[in-house]
DNA sequence: TCGGATACGTACCGCTCGGTACAGAATTCG
DNA sequence: CGAATTCTGTACCGAGCGGTACGTATCCGA
């Protein structure tokens, strides 16, 4: 169906961009209207009309960012072992949480971990979100276990959850600033623990060469 | 000097033990001053009389937090080794971010990981007392090390970061719903990888008696 | 060229926000 | 008793909230 009537004025997908940015630093209830507006270089009834409303928006803006910001665990989970699964999970979050031209932190969390009683909503989408992350990687380790890459007694969905749990908690030390190189620091040792605790064994001189 | 004028009609106490909760639940933003004084059981000029304001009565509410809820962490670093002090760490939170007597997660981290930007004073608040918390946890595993319970090549910086990002994604975990079984098993995991990363020799058989 | 459709911009809606003025109630001191 | 002092409750403040009505501008198809 062709165009019909008056064609829009900005670009919804740059709009959008925006507005990830807005959520992302300010949070969902610290991010008035006027504030995404004004980042968005768009007036009030242009977002209503394109993206139907401030939680509306708030929901396209966390699709999107899973999409784009969170791409790198689609590559993570395409690796041939649960090591090096969880090893590229660690470390490409860590580059993720503390991009330059990005605001620091995750979305998923600085979006909302409490919210007013009329917002409650809003922290359970979020959190229920990020569960679904981590019933996807128990998957890819129990799979794992399967394909004998993992030892049979190692525990999936408890791994999975330590490795979602350090995700968080590297999101939450960069948005108080934490550097990259700190918090690189830092997901080796949880790689350790992982691979302690489930029996992975590394790949045998690929990570670190000389 | 004795009273004068009319007595308080209130426990001043007992109001901001409420005022902790409503803040930990809802957060900074998401919490109205309607909200606190309805909790409170007081009206609004008393909470400015008594408080000084909302900004106030949250820095209050999160000292009483830091003190009443956080204890463990005291009792945590008068522990005589470094894996105690990690373990004790690492288990008293899981257990402190389950409490079903308390909110879920942790107040330094619900009550606000992102602000709006008149508010980013908050943020900056919360975050700054965090990495308080992991300075001490540095300097304590930096004993550790010169009295020999640590190798001299652990780094007590390091060490005190990954065990600080644990316990905030616990927090973020358990802030979602995950049960406290559920994060005692990823505790676990980390205090393997602090052990492994560490040298930290865990007590001959001390932990789990038969 | 004109009608239908869509987007834009202004100006506004009711509501809640954090904060306060003020009058009345309760207490101690003289 | 009365005066001074402190707390309580109501009623209100300006400002900003999320959301929208409406007139105008700009496009397509006929």
């Amino acid at each position: 169906m062709p165009q019909r009537g008056r064609p829009r004025g900005f670009d919804a997908d740059e709009a959008l961009e925006r507005a990830v940015e807005v959520f992302w630093r300010q949070g969902y209830e610290g991010a008035s209207v006027s504030d995404l507006t004004e980042a968005m270089g768009i007036n009030k009834p242009s977002l209503y009309a394109a993206f139907g409303g401030k939680e509306e928006l708030f929901r396209k803006a966390v699709a999107r960012y899973a999409e784009k910001d969170m791409g790198y665990a689609r590559d993570a989970f395409a690796q041939p072992t649960a090591y090096e699964v969880v090893a590229t999970l660690l470390r490409e979050n860590v580059v993720a949480v503390t991009r330059t031209d990005r605001p620091a932190g995750c979305l998923s969390i600085q979006g909302g971990t409490s919210c007013s009683t009329e917002n409650a909503p809003i922290a359970g989408f979020l959190a229920s979100s990020r569960l679904g992350g981590e019933v996807a990687l128990a998957d890819r380790l129990a799979r794992a276990v399967a394909e004998g890459d993992l030892p049979a007694q190692a525990d999936p969905v408890a791994l999975a959850r330590f490795v979602m749990i350090v995700t968080e908690g590297q999101a939450v030390h960069a948005a108080a600033g934490v550097s990259r190189e700190d918090l690189r620091q830092a997901a080796e040792i949880a790689l350790a623990g992982f691979a302690a605790a489930s029996g992975a064994r590394p790949p045998e001189r690929a990570t670190d060469p000389a």
